[in-house]
DNA sequence: TTGAAAGCGCTACCAA
DNA sequence: TTGGTAGCGCTTTCAA
């Protein structure tokens, strides 16, 4: 039979062509509209059963597999809803919410895709993403994206940029995630029970800087400004993830003053109460301690660790922003904030 | 002057069109094959100073970009890396490799792309990637991929498809991360130290079977085989991760009989040793806990844990595998083993 | 040194 | 109900 196709002595050394819809066509003896319109379901024709079916069979036989940029280059747009990755150690919680964002996002039929950045400084990073032609842009950490780039991205396409961060982009849809909200939240509830002078643990660790930059802040603002108005004082605490740092701190604690501190997360909280324990410091006797994420383990050191319990609105909501703004890129929803926190009081304040 | 760009009034209702090379051309009043030639340095033609410059001149007063989709269709091929990601809460480690694997590879010029592919079963997945023709996919956790969705990616024109994983995938290039290393190692130094009844933790979160499974047959070759040639016990003790599980666990210790536990890794060894030391089981001398991953926060509890300290070849490595793959897909180096075990003793066994 | 044109794989319009 | 075909944006060979 002449339909036989051409198919190389399918030894390892010679690569196989790529089958192709002209392939697919040819096997089942159809034209390439006509596999096109099978393999679509396109509703607008009606293709005979046996033919769709002689389609389909071909398909499978050669192992077709569309060809998404001839696809995307032919529609002049993509479903591609790109995610640019940042390398900061991801908690449970955003990863949740990350899952959530891509299980919702795929529902609605878009192509997520996490896209690796780091190394590349913000302009390059926003050209890069361009080229592949996103229909939404989706940053976590505004900090890689300046007005520029959103620019390069709208102009290549792009319906709706997002960012998530403390501070809005102009020209992007910015929805606020303020992690100054976690720090007015451990500074209220350590000035509530009275506290009035308190460290802020500042990780050294890379990439951390813009969630604890905002959470000092926070904290300023809490006790009312950073100048005379404040009704406390408030001491950064620059601290590696490492017990020897902890354990330096712990040792020049009392000259310090401090009668509370909030150490940025949980996982530092732990590290340093642990080391103040060990140099004698009483908590929350001498020094509270005050974590944040609420997580797990800190409830298992004694005392049990105060927090900041942090919850995210759900990624099905981002998701069906992302998908209003490609729809309808102009009229746009108000931001609103999806970050809540609140302090959880245990034993160590 | 009539070069001045056709632009439309610059109000947000009419969506520009996205500038292409053909734009830039006109603008510069050259041909779209210079452009290329010009955008891509190609060293083959030598095009004059002044042209170059009007060109760049161009494209930048455009704000071109080019179209990556329209390129590798062209050239037959696509520089993508695709790494499926999964919903696995991915540890400090693991995200240091991951890190590593992609910067590495964007030094080697591949687009690093992560793709989502929760919600998909194993060969529905494969196609998905196979639409985007990524000359290379690297899978962690090989429990996705089947032989037959190895085909498909390679008909598609992989010519990389790498697994990380327990067991091989037929046709894939594997390279062994053996977790069950990890549980040989805990049950070797709990042997070592005269231990003879061993619980072995399973943590009932999702997504973690294929760590945990393995973990644990790791313990059992560790003392010999589940049958009569076994030198102790092993016992495995689902749990999920909460202190109302754990508690729950610890309250019928006496029961189980056990002098040593092995809890999967740290976190989990974390909670169940505060839940046995508050039931009033002592640790180690009723029994011993062990966890794995070497966390900061497992020195912290008292008495620090034991655990497994868990080393990956550097991410530097596999991308040099992926290129070399990629370049000579027959001539492959033979699979070596990714990750290395050993165990720490600290105060908890 | 530059331009014209073919063609990558696909979809959608129009004609038969 | 099906086929022919134009053209998406780009690179590259060949010709001028």
């Amino acid at each position: 039979m002449s339909q036989t196709p051409p198919r190389p002595p399918a030894g390892p050394p010679a690569p196989r062509p790529v089958p192709t819809s002209a392939d697919v066509a040819r096997l089942a003896g159809v034209s390439r509209a006509t596999v096109s319109y099978v393999l679509n379901d396109a509703s607008a024709v009606r293709i005979s059963e046996p033919t769709r079916h002689r389609v389909r069979q071909a398909a499978e036989e050669l192992g077709y597999v569309p060809h998404a940029a001839a696809r995307s280059l032919r529609a002049g747009r993509t479903r591609i809803v790109l995610l640019p990755t940042v390398p900061v150690p991801v908690g449970r919680l955003m990863g949740h919410f990350l899952n959530e964002l891509q299980w919702a996002l795929r529902r609605l039929d878009y192509t997520v895709v996490q896209y690796a950045s780091m190394g590349l400084d913000g302009d390059e990073a926003a050209r890069a993403w361009a080229e592949l032609r996103p229909v939404a842009v989706v940053a976590f950490g505004a900090a890689q994206l300046t007005p520029h780039g959103v620019d390069v991205l709208k102009r290549s396409g792009a319906r709706a940029v997002i960012t998530l961060g403390p501070q809005p982009v102009e020209g992007a849809h910015c929805l606020p995630v303020d992690q100054r909200r976690v720090g007015r939240c451990a500074g209220a509830h350590l000035l509530d029970r009275g506290y009035r002078r308190i460290g802020v643990v500042l990780p050294e660790e890379a990439g951390l800087e813009p969630l604890s930059g905002p959470r000092l802040d926070g904290v300023r603002q809490a006790v009312g400004g950073a100048g005379s108005g404040a009704v406390a004082d408030v001491v950064p605490l620059p601290l590696a993830y490492t017990e020897e740092a902890a354990g330096a701190l712990a040792a020049r604690w009392p000259g310090l003053g401090l009668d509370a501190v909030f150490a940025h997360n949980d996982e530092y909280a732990m590290l340093l109460m642990r080391a103040l324990l060990d140099a004698g410091v009483s908590v929350p006797g001498d020094t509270a301690v005050m974590g944040a994420d609420d997580l797990l383990l800190g409830r298992l050191l004694r005392p049990r660790l105060s927090t900041v319990r942090i919850d995210m609105e759900t990624g099905r909501h981002l998701a069906e922003l992302v998908d209003h703004l490609v729809v309808e890129p102009d009229h746009a929803p108000e931001p609103r904030e999806l970050m809540a926190a609140r302090a959880i009081h245990r034993a160590s304040t």
